[in-house]
DNA sequence: GGGACTCGCCGAACGAAATTCGGCGCGTGC
DNA sequence: GCACGCGCCGAATTTCGTTCGGCGAGTCCC
């Protein structure tokens, strides 16, 4: 994990379609050096995967939304089971299981801000588990493109 | 945007580096087809960007948190300026702003859980629009890795 | 109802890229 | 100082991206 190893992991983030020639050729190393290191990267587990981006608005889901879910009780069984059951749904696009007031963050994308109030209807408030919850529109999401390691504390 | 539009977008969801023949073979079509396509989603916006997905643990920022953050006064500049400041901040993912009790989350990777509390103090409470923060630490994180159109309300 | 036009798909051809592999240089340890 | 090992390089091969001409279906207009 030198800089080389840092810059190939931030520029695949910032293009994960570039192609290998190019990234050598940035990185100022050979095309198979860097395609060695690439796939070193993948294999040691820091690079996860490749993913494609779209815009929600683009598929038809520009309302965005932060639910803040409590649940009782806090077992293992009842915690997990959620979390999948979240997982399934479709309106879901991340889950965070945090500590604090709160048990469950959960971010949802849908058509129209009614969907919200039928999302909770319908899927949140006939649970057993779940015992308060509320949800947050999101004004504006910025998702920082490039991830590095912490330099200096 | 019609069937094999979706198909392309799911699939290069799930990896965006598969090659274009891969990509053409599971949907049947041709090659060149599936370019043009695939050119065509993301002209217009649907696709909108390729990246690599990298553990934060490898990358030596195991711990994550969100943090919930008011802010005075809610004008349009201190809010564009305090969001501004929070992207450039190495700690910062994402940033939700949100309608509700708080007006910012802010989701964060550290180091240490140590690091959660010298960014705070550091970062955070000095900032004269920041009027209240609370940290609330991440047990676990899914992402929904394919996201599509809501089928049926 | 028929003809022409348009749009999207296909398949071959060409240029470029991914991938492999043998060899070399540098650093390390003995 | 010598031998070993690791990583980098560059050419060769295979695969892929990309372009382009043509074809078929659907449509619009006459």
């Amino acid at each position: 994990m030198d800089d080389i190893d840092s810059a190939i992991v931030r520029e695949l983030q910032r293009d994960a379609r570039q192609t290998n020639r190019d990234l050598a050729r940035t990185l100022g190393i050979a095309p198979s050096t860097c395609l060695e290191r690439v796939r070193a990267l993948r294999q040691r587990g820091v690079i996860t995967g490749y993913r494609a981006t779209v815009d929600l608005g683009a598929l038809g889901r520009p309302v965005q939304a932060l639910l803040s879910v409590r649940i009782r009780p806090m077992s293992r069984e009842v915690i997990e089971g959620f979390k999948a059951y979240l997982i399934g749904l479709p309106e879901v696009l991340n889950v965070y299981v945090v500590a604090g007031g709160d048990d469950f963050l959960v971010h949802v994308a849908v058509p129209e801000v009614d969907d919200l109030h039928s999302l909770l209807m319908d899927r949140f408030s006939g649970r057993r588990e779940v015992v308060d919850f509320r949800s947050s529109v999101i004004y504006q999401h910025v998702t920082k493109d490039v991830v590095g390691p912490l330099v200096a504390g």
